[in-house]
DNA sequence: CTGAAAGCGCTAACAG
DNA sequence: CTGTTAGCGCTTTCAG
């Protein structure tokens, strides 16, 4: 068992003063005088005195501690926002406790029970792909419980929320396959509940207008983020009478199984198919060719989502603010065709 | 600012009872008439009562938290193990929190510092590569906190660990390289104070010696797990008047920039060279050439690592036990040679 | 069967 | 300048 640490009533009885002249000298209280400041102060640095975080918990109804809920924890994008919220959490002195929810809407809403029951002073959050019923959220939200979302988001009107700019990211992706005279561009989507799945498919749609090529539906695919499921869709893309000559998915992940099956097509990229992803993680540069992507600011959304934390915790009922984030598109091998063509 | 959420003393009030009445009625006491158990219960499901976690955790000085140190948060392997962890802390009704040492003493001490006095319960830590001084280790021994080491691990007759087999799956990777006609065989190993270093180290050299091939002290090269610095590793081995015609690294990011190293040097994966990696990233499939790595079970070792964890708190002064998990060599494009050739 | 009181560690009035 | 008291939410004797 855990040996019990040194208390303020320790401290009090060694140096026979009271409990509360001690609380106080910690604190430099001017009503206590110098040297039991310093007596005391030598004391507790001796004894390794550190105030109980629950006592003061219970005493001032905080726990400094944050809820933060992901997708899933192995992906690089979400490790990586999690270290940026860390950061931002450490320097308030807060802490952070981290679910999964393992894209699943129902583990997501056990994990918001569980956070609530732990009195986490607040939550930041990254939807699941499956939830499109948002009533736990609006529970939070009546228990004046601060929450953030970050990238794939919902009620805006009541949540702050920090974003990347997918809908210029696909845009940009789309007109940059233009460029690369691509004139057949698929882009394998994700679920259509998700904000992230729509801003890029209206940014795609607009790309297509910008470069007056027209709509064709069957370039439009759809997957559940599994590598399995990416795989399928690409495979219903390449088995097209008129296959694409230009993917992109909605993640890195996405394309790297695409990737994989393009090659099982006999397929070359960029010679054949021209391939871009999004998120950009470390990966994309060791593939072979190696993979133009949309490279997010993906520590900085973690920041700004721990900051919009901390303002909501400071202001009671701020409007909420929405911040999105400038991407930019890493063009490597995958996206560009060198002997050019029409 | 949050709502007060519900306590003892409201439902006590509301039903015009005592506390204690309530407290006792929730946990179905003895003592407690049948019909006044269920009027207590039917309210506290009314107004969604859950005991406050700060009021118990003053009264039996028990947090229900674990803080988990790792070196670093974006690698596949430490997320993969953390959720390991989590999953076998939640079926105990343990949180978890997550600390990075960004492979650096200072932090890692740091880190265990602030949990200390966030009053964690214990610790399960994977040391970071600087770590060569244990006495922060020490400490939280002597102060009687259950800690476990898993991956990288220290004094394991106080301590207990979990561990891959290392030593055999350095061992067969030297093997299974002889076996396809490799001859010059190298590898890029990380700090030698990391228990896992040494460890791949000592199978390398046994595999050699099984496959009755000399040491050539040039061919283990090392680097402190960067990609910066794993790729100068490899420009050094590749500058070698009789490179190596086969390299195994001490993880798979190792592995990946040496990856990339021999492709800037017009030299071909498999045909020219060998490599294998270590701990099996999902990356490992999507590169080109598919890559061999030691497939390590990653969930398995978290939730081991948190079985161990529970067993100390459970019985004080427990013997430390150290369990090794077995690895699994997965090969796939990049270390098998098809034209044979001596 | 139920209530009152003490105490976990701490702070903040309120008294001296 | 310092001590006493009450109370944060809960469990646990000890008394009825």
């Amino acid at each position: 068992m855990v040996k019990r640490r040194i208390s303020l009533k320790d401290i009090a009885n060694e140096l026979g003063v009271s409990i509360s002249t001690v609380s106080r000298g910690l604190r430099d209280h001017p009503d206590i005088s110098d040297d039991m400041i310093a007596k005391i102060k030598a004391l507790a640095g001796l004894r390794h005195y550190s105030p109980n975080p629950m006592a003061m918990g219970l005493l001032k109804q905080r726990t400094r501690m944050i809820g933060v809920i992901v997708p899933d924890l192995v992906t690089h994008f979400f490790s990586s926002v999690i270290s940026g919220i860390e950061e931002v959490a450490k320097e308030h002195g807060y802490f952070v406790i981290i679910s999964s929810s393992y894209e699943s809407y129902q583990k997501e809403k056990e994990n918001i029970e569980n956070l609530m029951k732990a009195r986490v002073e607040g939550f930041i959050i990254c939807l699941s792909q499956e939830t499109t019923d948002y009533s736990h959220f609006e529970q939070i939200i009546e228990s004046e419980i601060p929450l953030v979302f970050f990238d794939r988001v919902c009620l805006k009107d009541k949540v702050p929320t920090v974003t990347a700019d997918s809908f210029e990211a696909a845009r940009r992706i789309t007109c940059h396959f233009f460029e690369n005279n691509a004139r057949r561009i698929a882009y394998i989507s994700g679920p259509e509940q998700l904000s992230i799945s729509d801003e890029r498919k209206s940014g795609y749609l607009m790309g297509l207008l910008d470069c007056g090529l027209a709509f064709r539906p069957e370039y439009l695919e759809k997957c559940n983020l599994s590598t399995e499921s990416a795989a399928l869709a690409t495979k219903r893309l390449l088995s097209l009478p008129n296959p694409p000559d230009a993917i992109f998915g909605i993640n890195d992940t996405v394309v790297f199984a695409a990737m994989k099956e393009i090659r099982k097509f006999g397929l070359k990229v960029p010679k054949d198919i021209l391939l871009v992803g999004f998120t950009d993680e470390f990966h994309a540069t060791v593939v072979e060719p190696t993979l133009t992507s949309v490279m997010h600011p993906t520590n900085e959304m973690g920041r700004v989502a721990a900051g919009l934390f901390f303002e909501l915790t400071e202001n009671v009922g701020l409007l909420p603010k929405s911040v999105e984030l400038k991407t930019t598109l890493v063009i490597r091998e995958s996206s560009v065709r060198i002997g050019e063509m029409i």
